[in-house]
RNA sequence: GCCGCCGUAGCUCAGGGGUAGAGCGCGCCCUUGGUAAGGGCGAGGCCGAAGGUUCGAUUCCUUCCGGCGGCACCA
């Protein structure tokens, strides 16, 4: 490099708009900036190069791909979240001298960071911190990066108490620089890139939130204290951003729960749910739904004891690796565990009479309730409980049915979250963890097998290193929900190892014994927390054949009252859940209660329905009414509301 | 489990060392009104639980329980 610096020559590189354009060698990215046009290096916030971002002013020494990153671009709310993270750490500091700081990373729609630091910040003490952070970025400190020596970084840092900050450096690999970046009288250590100066910030951010996170994510070291931030390129984005947190806030599965009267919790049962007429009714149509379904998939359906024995758990390896999340009791000389989960209950029905190679693969379904001891933390609304019913099922095969198995479960999967309305699915393929149940030759089989079988599929899938369950490798299925947040439901893993503890076999063709392969598999996840999902998702509208209630039928006056009592008992007659209202009210009371219930139909009858034998039709968010005779209607409504897929197949 | 915040009427929340307030909801009365809130009156609270400080605690302190936001965990 010294050497090309005395032999100065042309680079060339590639600008966005494909032309090309020759600098002399080590010009800066400012520099190309303000040969390409004042205004451009005005506005420029950093550099991208042959892909990579970084500061303005780095030095380019080769021909490539060249670009200026401007408050326009996607690039730039990255920078602007790391450098405001920066002037927040900086603020901080200068407040409240007595603060260590660690690290602070760009997120999701911002950043954090974490600092350490005796007494406890308040969310009061954001405002203080955000002037003083507006303060730095009027300063328009510039910021310099600068290249350490690493002892000298390390003593630097020892010397004014940042033990989190040597410690990082202590475990940079040793071929990795260290780079310290300044702004006026603060200097952070960091990779970077970051913007040229503390005035190019927008200045539009906000300080969110403070929370616990351990340091270094692990629980066994100590607790520092985060500080979440949002930042945007403009004050616009920034009141778009926070105005989606509010309508995201509308949508919240225990608001809605609230309002549309679906379930509640209380303290007496912490991690259970109370579920309402409303709310059940949902969950005994998603259940009749999946009944349906697996029926037609082939599926037995079966269902096993809440109590057993801590024997079966310890010969399925439960009671080594999840005695901490069981809840366990005891009679006289017994010590019984509530059932975490259904597997091992389901190879003692697998393995009652012997079985056949005939009879595989064998699929085995059970609602099956569970209950685990969820750390208290976890807990939240129906997302995350300590009671609830998986739908859960395993498939006892052979090892050559893997893959045909595994095709046929992720089409049925897919084609079960279409019917409720997801389309975007993706499949993540998690392979052996750290802490493991069975034999590396075992796993190998294992993840051999799961992954020829989503290949044979024809379904996409990503990595998911060292994310599988202790029994087996998995395939995880992730949907994305109508405000683009994703959440895993589904699960498919391969298990070698419990048929071999609990000794599950069959008769194989050539008359002798087998071990047969389990799948485990479940589509909801769990009943409680799919319909969390669903809520939020559909934001309490549901499709009328998901809605708890289909029909308000609203009288107008007396005069109509006994025909809106015709009216639902037709509509009850073909099945739709239907209710009268000839409460003493307006009308226009009416349709207001039962809009904001989110109830999908109103049919509003007065004397004149009555005397046509006719309903007045009002959709869920529509203007518009439609007369329609009665049995029309009926007829309509009842066609609309059947369950998908079981109309055509 | 860990850190922070919170716990007051069915719900959403205000208040604050001298035993409590609003709106919505609920009940009763008037109103029978044609597609998103008609009017009046009224009931409703061991201020999360247990200890402590105090003449006196819902208010201050401690512990516990629960909720919320994160972190860790998630077979």
């Amino acid at each position: 490099m010294r050497k090309s610096l005395q032999n100065p020559k042309i680079i060339k590189l590639t600008l966005p708009d494909g032309s090309l354009r020759e600098f002399p060698m080590a010009v800066s990215g400012l520099e190309i900036a303000m040969a390409i046009g004042p205004g451009l290096a005005n506005a420029a916030l950093a550099i991208r190069f042959n892909g990579e971002l970084r500061d303005l002013k780095t030095e380019i020494y080769e021909d490539g791909e060249f670009s200026v990153v401007t408050l326009k671009d996607e690039d730039a709310l990255e920078l602007i979240r790391h450098d405001t993270a920066h002037v927040l750490a900086q603020a901080v500091q200068e407040l409240f001298p007595d603060t260590q700081v660690t690290i602070g990373p760009t997120i999701e729609n911002g950043f954090y960071y974490d600092f350490a630091r005796e007494n406890q910040f308040s969310s009061d003490d954001f405002e203080v911190i955000e002037n003083r952070m507006v303060e730095i970025i009027d300063q328009d400190l510039p910021i310099e990066r600068k290249i350490w020596n690493r002892d000298e970084a390390t003593n630097h840092f020892l010397s004014k108490g940042e033990v989190y900050k040597a410690e990082i450096i202590n475990d940079l690999p040793e071929d990795e620089e260290v780079s310290v970046y300044r702004q006026g009288n603060w200097l952070d250590l960091c990779r970077g890139p970051h913007l040229p100066s503390t005035g190019k910030l927008p200045k539009a951010f906000k300080m969110m939130k403070l929370a616990g996170a351990y340091w270094r994510g692990d629980s066994n070291n100590e607790m520092l204290q985060r500080m979440y931030g949002t930042a945007w390129s403009d004050q616009k984005q920034l009141k778009a951003y926070l105005h989606m947190l509010e309508e995201a806030e509308k949508r919240d599965h225990r608001r809605i729960g609230r309002e549309l009267n679906l379930f509640h919790l209380q303290e007496e049962a912490a991690g259970a749910v109370f579920w309402h007429p409303n709310g059940w009714t949902l969950y005994r149509t998603v259940q009749s739904y999946m009944r349906i379904r697996l029926e037609r998939a082939g599926y037995v359906e079966v269902n096993t004891p809440q109590l057993v024995d801590r024997t079966l758990w310890e010969d399925s390896g439960h009671w080594e690796k999840f005695r901490e999340s069981m809840f366990v009791t005891e009679d006289e000389e017994k010590v019984l565990a509530i059932k975490p989960m259904n597997c091992p209950c389901h190879v003692q029905i697998f393995s009652q009479g012997i079985k056949s190679y005939r009879d595989l693969p064998y699929r085995m379904a059970e609602f099956g309730s569970c209950h685990r001891n969820e750390p208290s933390g976890a807990l939240h609304g129906l997302m995350r409980v300590r009671a609830f019913t998986q739908d859960d099922a395993h498939i006892f095969c052979t090892n050559e049915q893997i893959t045909s198995e595994t095709k046929i479960f992720c089409d049925l999967l897919m084609s079960i979250y279409k019917d409720f309305g997801f389309e975007d699915v993706i499949i993540k393929y998690s392979d052996r963890p750290q802490v493991r149940a069975g034999s590396d030759e075992v796993w190998e089989r294992a993840e051999c097998a799961l992954k020829e079988a989503v290949e044979a599929a024809d379904y996409d899938y990503v990595l998911n290193p060292g994310e599988g369950a202790f029994y087996g490798p998995k395939l995880e299925f992730v949907l994305r929900d109508a405000i683009g947040r994703d959440w895993q439901c589904g699960t498919l893993q391969v298990d070698f190892v419990l048929p071999e503890r609990l000794d599950a076999s069959y008769i194989g063709m050539n008359g002798e014994k087998h071990r047969p392969v389990m799948l485990h598999r479940a589509i909801l996840g769990s009943f409680e927390r799919f319909i969390g999902i669903l809520i939020e998702n559909f934001s309490g509208r549901f499709p009328l054949w998901l809605a708890p209630l289909q029909i308000v039928v609203a009288s107008i006056t007396d005069e109509a009252a006994s025909y809106a009592e015709d009216v639902v008992a037709a509509c009850r007659a073909v099945s739709l859940k239907a209710e009268t209202d000839v409460r003493n009210e307006k009308i226009n009371f009416k349709v207001r209660e039962h809009s904001v219930a989110k109830v999908p139909v109103i049919f509003v009858v007065g004397a004149r329905e009555a005397t046509n034998r006719t309903v007045s039709i009002r959709r869920l968010g529509g203007k518009e009414q439609e007369i329609v005779a009665l049995a029309q209607a009926v007829d309509t409504l009842a066609m609309e509301a059947a369950m998908p897929s079981l109309l055509s197949d």
